[in-house]
DNA sequence: AATACTACTAAACATCCGTTTAGTATCAAG
DNA sequence: CTTGATACTAAACGGATGTTTAGTAGTATT
């Protein structure tokens, strides 16, 4: 083998990124790969072989949706938000099965009113399922959590229970926890006190009503 | 001549224009013409339609760079994972006798994912009273309203009556319009087709839970 | 010397793109 | 009754698009 593996760019290979990157910020799509060879008198095919190595470098991404799919991982910039807001990472699903804490799966950010944060480590979590239906958290909705270990009785916790995460009420009994679900269809579970494991407390809901016309994907 | 130019934008219009500000979020970049048509279930020359209708109301602006190069007013400019927001001022309170639309109460602003905006014109209501409970809408909740003075059956709106502003789920029937709270213990309101205002639609709800596990203020 | 990656050109291909031409139908205001 | 806007269908046009095939040349590592 001659050369390894690298995820380092070339100085050519920084610049067409850099300039893509220029592009898709100012115009607000991604160019062609014609606009690119344009920018720096190459042809396509040359253009295409670095969106090949930008993508093998993890850089961007190519859609199969044709003219202009880039897609750009992550988020590089963090622009001008408002100061009242603070960002507030989605670290996954809760209710089915999913655990909590896993690595970072690059679900974005939601945008949370720095007052309800008091500036401790929060985390957001996409809610599944409608076992909270009763306390007016619905499947789809963001549920804004801070982080901590304990919590008061009463409280909505997010609890992990057999590497899986659930949102519950907390309801300590003489010698037993209930979790009860908001849903009277569903049974409170009862564990022991020395296997509960809280995850953080819910201080707040954000819900989006998307309309939508034609289909949804 | 017939009909007066206008900036407001129709149902049909404002369902394409929602999907493909969801679309150019989610993605990265803007849809082309038959994107949108499969979407909708119409040809493309029906699109070309639409975006020509968009572009004259200042929506958005067709550029000239051929594939996707639509571009958006405003600030938004859509980089994929990056999500911002805006502040969305509070005009006041509903379902409790109390104008909306009223002067500045200095009610202060909330924090909404731009995302859910899409840019448009959208203010908050605080909300009061149970009215809309079994909707999973609860007293103290942050309504997030789009304005518009339209909206489809089955969507929950802020209607004015009698000076009042209220939310409600809104059913046409065949000569009235039936205000449908979502609580078995309130009975529907009907009015008259020409007599109902429309005061914009509901597209978030925002909760905050108070630190001692009660509800916030 | 062999291997692998970089950095390109030239020409071509099938498909996808926005747009055009030519219609149909509905609705509301003057 | 006309005008203008909305909301579409059907078929087609020319050009732009990502990609492929077939190469050349240079560099760095093994």
């Amino acid at each position: 083998m001659a050369r390894l593996f690298t995820t380092e760019l070339t100085k050519r290979q920084q610049q067409v990124l850099d300039w893509v990157h220029a592009f898709t910020h100012k115009q607000g799509f991604p160019p062609t790969v014609r606009e690119i060879g344009a920018a720096f008198h190459i042809t396509p095919r040359a253009v295409f072989d670095f969106l090949k190595a930008l993508e093998r470098k993890g850089c961007l991404k190519r859609g199969n949706l044709g003219a202009r799919s880039l897609e750009f991982p992550a988020a590089q910039k963090h622009e001008a938000g408002c100061e009242r807001c603070s960002p507030v990472r989605v670290v996954g699903r809760i209710a089915a099965g999913k655990p909590v804490m896993a690595a970072e799966d690059d679900l974005g950010a939601v945008p949370v009113n720095s007052e309800w944060l008091h500036g401790q480590d929060c985390y957001a979590l996409r809610v599944k399922g409608d076992s909270m239906v009763d306390a007016a958290i619905l499947d789809g909705d963001w549920a804004i959590i801070r982080k901590q270990d304990t919590a008061d009785d009463g409280d909505i916790v997010v609890a992990l229970i057999d590497d899986e995460a659930t949102l519950k009420y907390l309801h300590r009994e003489p010698r037993r926890i209930r979790l009860q679900p908001a849903n009277p269809r569903m049974k409170p579970l009862y564990i022991k006190p020395e296997d509960l494991q809280i995850q953080g407390k819910l201080i707040g809901v954000h819900r989006s009503y998307d309309s939508r016309g034609g289909r949804a994907r």
